[in-house]
DNA sequence: CTGAAAGCGCTTACAG
DNA sequence: CTGAAAGCGCTTACAG
């Protein structure tokens, strides 16, 4: 009986370096060579190898030049923000970071793997994850502490991590991050200038929260300079969620507390608020001025606009990549802090201000 | 010269299954049946085989098994959306998809490899693309008749390809999609319920954006249905973003044909439009009922909140790999389309209605 | 139920 | 500048 239907498939043959060499008249290492751009091949043998490469469609099979070579040619993307129960809750801001992480591995030749295991649960497959990429870039927005010890131990055997988050001494892994202080002095500076007193945070500010803990702690700095005593009943924790955000203003509401301004850590954070504030039908900017953190692409289109501190995904992509490969080759690679830049919108303008612009930092 | 320092690295000899044999006391072949979880192999081997292999912290290389096996364990997320200057404004219900997409792959052992790269521009990169994976997931609002060569040229060469978006005859490849007919179809019988009679369609309803069409076929079907004439100046394209949005509604506006609601093509848009309203202070939903389409997370913080169609994204992602893999299998698949409900909040609420609960459909 | 052996498709010293 | 050959770490008939 003549094999027919879904045996089809197995007559087209996998096309190897062996057939290129037949059809250029050359051998499999010289087709090899040609392909990877080596220096030791003639330019004419190149080019006959490229033609007949291009003609029978061939491509290097990853697999094998992998194993080979002894690098996966893969770099991991690992979303370790803590789980929602629906999928679909990940901050907008880490979507951004992820296009231009892609792009980035792109341009240096890596493959991109995503998962969005949570790093505190399968500590085996975190580990396969290790083996299948040659490093790991760490994006979230979740608790630091709970992952502390696990990324030491990753760390220790020789697993290539860098992490998106608070640039502070004593991070278990290279770490790459905004400018958080200095973002959170900008924002209450600016609370502050257009006549607010009692500006309100909300986020949780514990270690457990690094980068929130520390555009706290800019916020605190920028209150102080003013001669502002900092009144902790205005702080009011939250994770990165609307629903959080949301919730954590309903609380300030309820306390009774006056304020007239609300600094929240992140954008998803002031959209919750918005909505809380909305509901009670409290007047923004007029009643309460609102500002966030990330300027993520929603920022400009909620009612008002929404006031906030910029971060560079482009080149914080560029950067954990270039980190990472950096870190791959054994070359010599340390923490970096980027720029921001405060985004000034309507949902904080209770003065004039040159629009649109950015506010000039202090 | 005792080498140090850089080279240390290199004295950590890779861990493979010849160690894990004989740790265990079997054969090499003998570990690699228990880790795979051959039925061959006695319950006491696989014990003593585990054990070895999480002593020594042993992973099996994927490069070499998949190389062996002629896999690549490894499925391709391919975003084709129409690329924007600025990478952030990617639809964020599609990073939904992203979240679900990757837990069904991590459920069925698969990796999953991401790509952001134009199908439209690179045809080599595609091709090499799709020997890396064993098929590629297709995700994107984009321009669809642009890549529908391309598509049929990768089928032909026996890529296995699955895609997202308007289930319709002729498709290049296996689609998954949420049915947008019907969707459209109740968005504007709610509307018309809700006592609208002049309703705007904000979204390119050319065959170059199917799903949008789609949309806009269920409209206008609602429309005459109820005995209203459909008035083209009332359609105006948009794509989905913010921006768009806003033009399209700022468009609308100075047509200045009269209108009492707005039903857009997707969430994004409507929010572009929301905002566009707001500017010129039109009161929503009592001068214009609004509505979208997906559901995106924002849908439900945005002032007010946005009466829309859901999707289930965790179904579309299983359904997405799973007939992906079925394809890759060669068992039989067929396109799909999955059922979808409208979901109203205060963007679109004149009358009474029983809150936040589905509408039922007709 | 287990082992010995072949071989997946490459890369890279080594030798010329 | 090129070729012959070894070998990366697995999987899987094949034989017992």
């Amino acid at each position: 009986m003549a094999a027919r239907g879904p045996c089809r498939v197995h007559y087209k043959k996998k096309v190897t370096s062996f057939d290129i060499a037949e059809l250029a008249g050359v051998s499999q290492a010289t087709v090899s060579r040609a392909l990877r751009g080596s220096p030791d091949v003639s330019e004419e043998t190149r080019q006959r190898v490229m033609a007949a490469a291009e003609s029978l469609h061939y491509t290097v099979d990853k697999n094998a030049s992998n194993l080979r070579s002894k690098s996966a040619g893969t770099l991991a993307l690992l979303f370790f923000e803590d789980p929602t129960p629906d999928d679909s809750h990940i901050n907008p801001f880490f979507f951004s970071m992820l296009g231009s992480i892609t792009r980035a591995c792109t341009r240096q030749g890596y493959d991109l793997l995503i998962s969005f295991q949570e790093i505190g649960r399968d500590w085996h497959a975190d580990f396969a994850e290790s083996k299948k990429a040659d490093g790991i870039i760490l994006l979230g927005y979740g608790d630091y502490l709970t992952h502390t010890s696990r990324l030491e131990k990753l760390s220790r055997q020789g697993t290539k991590i860098v992490s998106w988050g608070a640039v502070m001494p004593n991070q278990p892994c290279v770490t790459i991050g905004c400018d958080n202080y200095n973002g959170g002095l900008s924002v209450t500076n600016h609370l502050i200038e257009q006549g607010c007193k009692r500006i309100a945070f909300l986020g949780d500010a514990s270690r457990h929260f690094p980068e929130f803990q520390e555009r706290y702690r800019g916020h605190l700095q920028a209150l102080r300079a003013h001669g502002i005593e900092p009144d902790e009943a205005l702080q009011v924790d939250a994770e990165s969620s609307q629903y959080s955000g949301q919730q954590a203003a309903d609380n300030l509401l309820a306390r009774e507390h006056k304020f007239d301004a609300i600094f929240a850590a992140s954008d998803l954070i002031a959209i919750g608020a918005l909505a809380a504030l909305n509901a009670h039908g409290i007047d923004v900017p007029f009643e309460v001025a609102v500002a966030g953190f990330d300027d993520i692409p929603m920022a400009n289109f909620v009612n008002p606009p929404l006031t906030t501190v910029r971060q560079d995904t482009r080149m914080a992509g560029d950067m954990l990549v270039d980190s990472l490969l950096r870190l791959i080759h054994n070359d010599l690679v340390t923490s970096r802090m980027l720029p921001m830049q405060l985004v000034v919108r309507r949902s904080s303008l209770l003065r004039e201000v040159a629009t649109g612009s950015a506010h000039p930092q202090d």
